[in-house]
DNA sequence: ATGGTTGTTCCACAA
C-alpha cells in the first residue's frame, strides 16, 4: 500500500496540480492538508472521477484536511480528541485496508510570545494521547502529515537562524520526541537516517526553493506493526517546481 | 533589521 501526504495550500488553488500528480504517481491513500476550504466546497467529484472515496474536514479559509483513498475509509473520526472547544479543522482519521491512517495539520505556533504557540503545544500533547489510544489495538497505525516540527538540525538550512522558531524550540521537538517514544518511527530517518537537505517546505518568500532553503516538516509517524511493513519513502520535489505550486511538496511512503 | 510570496477574505491574517 502506497500512502502520501501533501500540503497543498488550498485545495482550490492547487487543485490542476493534484490531479496531475495523482495521475502519475497513483498513490492508494493520499493526505491531504490545508484545504482552506469548507467541507462543501471540497472537489469530490474531481477525485472521484480518479477512482478515489474521501473523507473530508473543512472550514472556511484556513486549516482543512482530507483522506483520500482507492479503498472503502471506515470508522472516520473528524477531529483531535481532548478539547471540545477546539473548532480547528486540523485531524481526520480512518481505517483503510486493516489501516489506521490520520491526516494531521499541527498549528505553526507562531509568534512564540502568543497564544498560539501554547496551543501548538497542547494540540500536540493531544496528539500524544490519542497516538497513546491507538496502540493499544497492535494494528498498524500511520500518522501523516504537516506536523510543523523541524525534528533535528540536519532538517533545516539553518538551525542557528530558527533556534527561536516555534517549528524549532526545543519544547517542540521534545513534543515531537515524545511521539517516538511512545513507540511511533520517523519513516524517513528509519530509512535514510543521514540523508541532509531532504526537504519537504519552500517558503514562497526570498527565493528559498532557488537556494534549497527548506525544512523537513512533513512526516510519517508508524507504529511497529506498520513499520514492520515500511519498504520505501521519499521526498517527490518535481511539484515544487512546477507553476503555482504548493510550499509543500508530497512524501510517499510504501508498506509491504 | 527588513523584506521577500501566496491564498482567502474583507479592508487583514496566516503561513
Amino acid at each position: 500500500m502506497r500512502i502520501a501526504t501533501w500540503n497543498v495550500n488550498s485545495v482550490k488553488a492547487r487543485l490542476p496540480n493534484i490531479l496531475g500528480w495523482i495521475r502519475e504517481s497513483a498513490p492508494d491513500v493520499l493526505l491531504l492538508q490545508e484545504l482552506k476550504g469548507e467541507t462543501d466546497t471540497f472537489p469530490r467529484l474531481e477525485f472521484e472521477a480518479l477512482g478515489y472515496k474521501a473523507a473530508v474536514v473543512g472550514q472556511k479559509a484556513y486549516n482543512g484536511v482530507a483522506i483520500l483513498s482507492r479503498h472503502e475509509l471506515y470508522d472516520i473520526v473528524d477531529h483531535l480528541p481532548g478539547d471540545e472547544t477546539d473548532s480547528q479543522a486540523r485531524y481526520v482519521e480512518a481505517t483503510v485496508q486493516g489501516v489506521r491512517i490520520a491526516s494531521l495539520y499541527a498549528p505553526n505556533g507562531n509568534p512564540v510570545d502568543s497564544a498560539k504557540y501554547p496551543y501548538k503545544l497542547d494540540w500536540m500533547k493531544r496528539l500524544t494521547a490519542q497516538a497513546t489510544r491507538l496502540l493499544e489495538n497492535e494494528q498498524a497505525v500511520v500518522l501523516g502529515g504537516d506536523f510543523n516540527v523541524i525534528p533535528a538540525e540536519d532538517d533545516v538550512y539553518d538551525p542557528k537562524g530558527w533556534e527561536q522558531d516555534a517549528l524549532f524550540r526545543p519544547e517542540t521537538r521534545a513534543a515531537f520526541r515524545a511521539l517516538l517514544h511512545l513507540g511511533y518511527t520517523d519513516a524517513f530517518r528509519a530509512l535514510h537516517p543521514h540523508q541532509k537537505q531532504a526537504y519537504t517546505f519552500w517558503d514562497y518568500q526570498a527565493g528559498a526553493w532557488a537556494r534549497d532553503n527548506g525544512l523537513r516538516i512533513d512526516h510519517f509517524l508508524l507504529s511497529p506493526e506498520a513499520v514492520d511493513r515500511l519498504k520505501v519513502i521519499h521526498i517527490d520535489r518535481a511539484p515544487r517546481g512546477l507553476d503555482k505550486a504548493s510550499d509543500h511538496t508530497p512524501v510517499v511512503v510504501e508498506l509491504a
